[in-house]
DNA sequence: AAGAAAAACAAACGACTGTTTGTTTTATAC
DNA sequence: GTATAAAACAAACAGTCGTTTGTTTTTCTT
């Protein structure tokens, strides 16, 4: 009795569904992107999607799953790769804003669709945040600081920072290595003082 | 002849209108506040509002354009008590913060709608947006700064780490104030060296 | 080859969307 | 007081939305 369940297919398109609906969110937003959208692009019908998803907000949430997941392993693999802290938190600013500005759907998708902006989703997307976010604290908790210096407010700021650059940021300007670069550099030397 | 138009009415809903529109796109983002939602809170028929607006986009336009209006008169009349160029930064900092976040529905929309996220009417939202931003162009480019230091990506910096706060900030713990200070604290003091 | 589960189809549901049209009310100006 | 323009009503249009239901196809397992 009891193996009622059986493996997934081969020919499944789960992959791909996820692939299209990550793409057509980070470049439409939640909203304006239709579930319709989103099978015409997988080439199923709307009524199909809903064998994999009960609802669209449950696909929004499996696309934030797999762009924390993604984003997350970019930064901690090109954090790996240095071992002063403050060269590792440059590393982990690079590896978040070349995720966020140009090679991946998915962790767009994190960054772009604001949790307020999907209440049913909310509670979830904000803890699927939070858990990536913490690799920076833990990045700037290695820093060596002065005293006084909220390291709070400095991965806010520095945060912040980096992800409204996509309401900015053009294709072939600066690279997302020297924005976050900059950034960091300006946190790094003071600016009050000496002219 | 000609003098065919004539004084808007004095019982003119339109500031009401708009009053509402701000609330509402404030409170659920433009595409979950519908026409017919902005039509009820004001107390009158959905179509009616087509008289005041050609579209739901020249809404949004006008409420930005409020937006833009309300939180530059305060960046002004805050910066206009100081004279000291980082005094006057951050008096500008703090004023938008305050807007931003606490007492503003216009100038909260011109921050939490995104252009992007309204293709229709993101030439003319982004012009009305880059107007608010060059009054921070000019504050930074009177700041006394060490050679070498890029204004543009400082603005970009601040900003950026401003305006991202709607997207944590809770009512009750730090003032925006408080925010704004720390903000710049950490641009002025140098991080790097001494520990 | 046969049974079972996975996956998709086909077709609709009801609600909601921005918007248009023709008409009526209402304050204002002469 | 009467003409006139401002402003709103009343009612619908055509389309889209997320979703549900019942059925069929397809792949895997044995």
């Amino acid at each position: 009795m009891s193996s009622i369940a059986r493996a997934p297919r081969s020919d499944n398109r789960l992959p791909r569904l996820l692939d299209e609906a990550a793409r057509l969110f980070r470049q439409k937003g939640y909203h304006a992107a239709s579930i319709r959208d989103v099978a015409a692009a997988v080439g199923m019908l709307p009524g199909s999607l809903y064998y994999h998803f009960a609802s669209k907000e449950d696909l929004l949430v499996a696309v934030y799953e797999e762009g924390v997941r993604q984003i997350s392993d970019a930064v901690v693999v090109a954090t790996a790769g240095q071992s002063d802290p403050w060269r590792r938190l440059e590393a982990g600013c690079v590896a978040h804003l070349e995720a966020l500005l140009r090679l991946n759907d998915y962790a767009q998708v994190v960054i772009r669709v604001l949790p307020r902006d999907v209440p049913k989703a909310r509670s979830r997307l904000t803890l699927l945040r939070d858990a990536y976010e913490r690799l920076f604290t833990d990045l700037i908790a290695a820093l060596p600081l002065p005293a006084g210096v909220d390291r709070r407010y400095l991965r806010l700021m520095l945060l912040g920072a980096l992800n409204w650059s996509q309401n900015w940021y053009h294709e072939g300007k600066d690279t997302p290595k020297t924005i976050a670069r900059r950034f960091l550099k300006l946190l790094q030397v003071s600016l009050r003082g000496e002219e």
